[in-house]
DNA sequence: ACCTCGTATGAAACATATTTCATATGAAGA
DNA sequence: TCTTCATATGAAATATGTTTCATACGAGGT
């Protein structure tokens, strides 16, 4: 593997490895949304769903679309999804204990 | 998707959004090797390297396996592989000018 | 029993990331 | 133009993660 893909990876993997950020992406599976409505919906600060909107849009986990003046954040569900399912196949096989790991 | 995923997720994500681990996880696609080995390979000190392969052994990411005062770790290429190839795809598709986001 | 090799571990030092709070920006309506 | 709503942003406060260094442990060989 290249270089530049181990840091493609890096910032990649940081960007999902952030409770804020993974409970934002679990959350819009349901479906496109605004900034408020993920607020409300994950009982978090508007400013914080903001700062933490921001490396997944950067990364394009997410994608955005301005509608007047709210902002609508809609999955990247190719990569998103795939990358869930990878996680459920591992934890189904190796932590069957439910996440918790001895 | 349930309370439990979610923080396996974090665990797991976390794992491998370090750069040390990243390329340890890099070099072991080459084979199996033992602590020394990916130190010198990685041009890292030894408790580095053993540091960050006990995340990726919980995580399940590699298996060890002693061998008279060795220990010799190996990729569990079923989950890596595939996190490695969707990161590629992700890469080609949504960072054109190789990994630098703007 | 002692020495050496390979590896692991704990804790301090260091680095990075996250959250919060106050405030700015910008669009739309009165 | 003034006000309000939705969202973004900067910087301090806080929390977490990483690296280093010194040392411990355990398996072999002598």
């Amino acid at each position: 593997m290249k270089k530049g893909l181990s840091q493609t990876c890096h910032r990649f993997f940081s960007t999902v490895s952030n409770p804020t950020r993974l409970a934002t992406l679990e959350k819009l599976r349901e479906g496109p949304m605004n900034v408020s409505q993920l607020a409300e919906a994950l009982n978090q600060e508007q400013s914080m769903i903001s700062h933490n909107l921001r490396p997944l849009v950067r990364c394009r986990f997410v994608h955005v679309e301005r509608r007047g003046r709210e902002r609508i954040y809609r999955l990247n569900r190719e990569t998103v999804e795939a990358l869930f399912k990878i996680v459920e196949n591992h934890a189904e096989k190796y932590c069957p204990t439910g996440g918790r790991c001895p």
